[in-house]
RNA sequence: GCCCCCGUAGCUCAGUUGGAUAGAGCAGCGGUUUCCUAAACCGUUGGUCGGACGUUCGAGUCGUCUCGGGGGCACCA
């Protein structure tokens, strides 16, 4: 409708002489009375002539030449909006597409199969999964999935580190702990992961091997160490995800880009452009050349790369193997890393633009009105799995997705735990539900039968009343709602639509009754009721969440 | 000192990429069920969009400054 109405303005426009100087574009506005698509383009169009806009816009409306009976009325309004008014036949019309393509209602080709990388979660194996990994695997997952809606080919993908500092540390705190089972004075490492899950890798080592490590060598034993703390801790990270539906397509190993020589490359190709030097024993990127504030040190005097480096090699990586779309899911926390690694990048000749940069922000728990206090040295630090554990992986998922990413996300405990009407999860479901019940009763009471075919054939020029009418309106919008919310990447947008198409749901099911004796107005209604429940659904499955045929 | 995010109703947050009279949920107050799920619905109270200046036909949205909260500025990741 909007092409059609593009196409018809552009030509009034260019028949009054202003083709050309204005694209038209459309909105839904925000006030039913203002039509069901609005265009501003007299407005824009004043300020370069010179001109009144609504006198303007009066030209415009004057010369268009619509020959549909789609649309009823023209208006001029406010400033020099043109406001459309189209009639109801056009979207009660439409509501038949929403039954006939299912649960692909919603989907589109706008993505156009480029191939897409969403990288997310990308935890080291040195402890259990936070509520912070939990929201970012929420929103990866989500975003993943919007993307995939919109025609994307995507590739989820998980990188990790499973060499360096942070692992030498785990697995020395894993070879003490094994220490301390057969000699309980051995020393602890000082600045050593003090979770009880090191303990549990411990209490294994010695299930499956006995006191043999006591007797081998410092090092083979940490080694070890390290390789039984990594298993555990990745078996327990992939568990968790599974949990909450998250799976991955790629596991990329960081030291995979030091055996293959890929660091020494970046390296290589940063010297022959000019844009690494040495000072002080250490390898230094020339980041100033690229506009940042100071150089930065990739290669340590010790000979060991900073996080840069393999960041740097891994995005080019990405690059070469062909992604058109990047999208890098962060924490707040690593903000600072990315102007690095996008300017390093970009200097290895590669089109940072491709790269998405998504940064959220930090989650609080909150509990009785009051913060849970979180942090990784006491023993009230949340795991992602005790979180589920505690309100369930469908609130999990909800209230990690339901903020806008770039805001602090209050997680209140209670109310995830409420099975109340209070609970926005719930209301979703419920709805879902309730169609469902409506549904089943239906074919009780025999106005449909089991395959719910006729639901299709319902003569849906019926639907005049306007409860029915907002629902069907909104339901339509559903693939603009995908699109834009997976162009943006903003999935929040999603649980926010929902919500509003639960609630007129709501509001149309309290007004009328659905199964009436008048079978041709049912039979509408419970097509209605139908594709309702099919964009309640097909959302849902974007975001991961349950839907629930009863409650 | 510098960088990033946030500041909108008592609380938690939306706000269609600069549009028309700033919205929702919860909390408060008042209503709705002989009937397909009341985990629902309706009405109502509540606002200097942190503040100042600017950009323009038009600013919650963009720019500069400022105040407050959070995060970050290593040869840690």
């Amino acid at each position: 409708m909007k092409q059609y109405l593009a196409e018809k303005v552009e030509a009034a426009l260019a028949s009054l002489g202003y083709g050309g100087q204005v694209i038209p574009v459309f909105e839904r506005p925000k006030l039913e009375a203002h039509g069901d698509l609005t265009t501003n383009a007299a407005m824009i169009l004043a300020k370069s002539m010179g001109k009144n806009p609504r006198a303007i816009a009066r030209e415009i409306a004057s010369a268009l030449k619509l020959e549909r009976e789609d649309v009823v009325r023209v208006e001029i309004a406010g400033p020099g909006f043109i406001n459309f008014y189209f009639a109801d036949s056009f979207f009660t019309r439409k509501l038949s597409v929403i039954l006939s393509e299912g649960s692909r209602f919603g989907r589109s080709n706008t993505g156009q199969a480029r191939k897409t990388q969403v990288e997310f979660v990308s935890a080291n194996p040195t402890g259990p999964l936070s509520v912070g990994h939990g929201r970012q695997a929420a929103i990866g997952d989500t975003i993943a999935n919007l993307l995939e809606w919109t025609g994307h080919d995507v590739t989820r993908e998980y990188y990790y580190n499973n060499a360096g500092r942070q692992m030498r540390k785990l697995a020395e705190s894993t070879y003490a702990r094994y220490q301390q089972l057969f000699n309980a004075s051995y020393p602890f490492p000082e600045d050593g992961y003090q979770g009880e899950y090191i303990k549990e890798v411990a209490e294994r080592l010695k299930t499956e091997r006995g006191d043999r490590l006591t007797a081998m060598e410092r090092e083979a034993a940490l080694s070890v160490c390290k390789e039984a703390a990594e298993t555990v801790l990745f078996e327990e990270i992939k568990k968790v995800l599974a949990r909450i539906g998250v799976r991955f397509d790629v596991f990329f190993n960081e030291d995979s880009l030091y055996t293959t020589g890929k660091l020494q490359e970046v390296v290589e190709e940063f010297r022959r452009r000019g844009l690494a030097y040495e000072k002080d024993g250490a390898v230094w990127l020339k980041a100033t050349e690229l506009g940042l504030d100071q150089d930065r040190v990739i290669i340590k005097s010790t000979g060991e790369p900073t996080y840069r480096l393999p960041d740097i090699a891994y995005h080019r990586e990405k690059f070469r193997r062909g992604f058109d779309l990047i999208v890098d899911i962060f924490g707040a926390d690593h903000v600072a890393t990315i102007p690095d690694v996008l300017a390093g990048v970009k200097a290895l000749g590669y089109d940072t633009e491709k790269v998405k940069v998504v940064i959220h922000q930090f989650v609080t728990l909150m509990r009785d009105g009051e913060q849970v206090k979180m942090s990784k040295r006491s023993a009230n630090f949340v795991t992602l799995d005790e979180l589920i554990d505690e309100v369930g992986t469908d609130a999990v998922r909800f209230f990690f997705i339901m903020r806008s990413i770039s805001s602090h996300l209050e997680f209140d405990l209670n109310l995830a735990k409420e099975q109340s009407e209070k609970n926005p999860v719930y209301y979703l479901q419920y709805a879902h539900a309730r169609i469902a019940s409506i549904l089943r009763f239906a074919e009780s009471e025999g106005v449909i039968g089991p395959d719910r075919s006729m639901l299709a054939s319902a003569d849906l020029s019926l639907l005049k009343e306007t409860s029915e009418l907002v629902l069907v309106k909104l339901l339509l919008a559903f693939p603009e709602v995908v699109s834009s919310s997976a162009e943006s990447l903003e999935p929040h947008r999603v649980p926010t639509y929902l919500g509003e198409v639960a609630t007129a749901f709501h509001r149309f099911y309290h007004e009328h009754r659905v199964v009436i004796p008048d079978r041709g107005l049912a039979g509408a209604r419970l097509a209605l009721c139908g594709a309702a429940q099919r964009v309640l659904a097909n959302g849902l499955q974007i975001l991961g969440i349950s839907a629930r045929e009863k409650m």
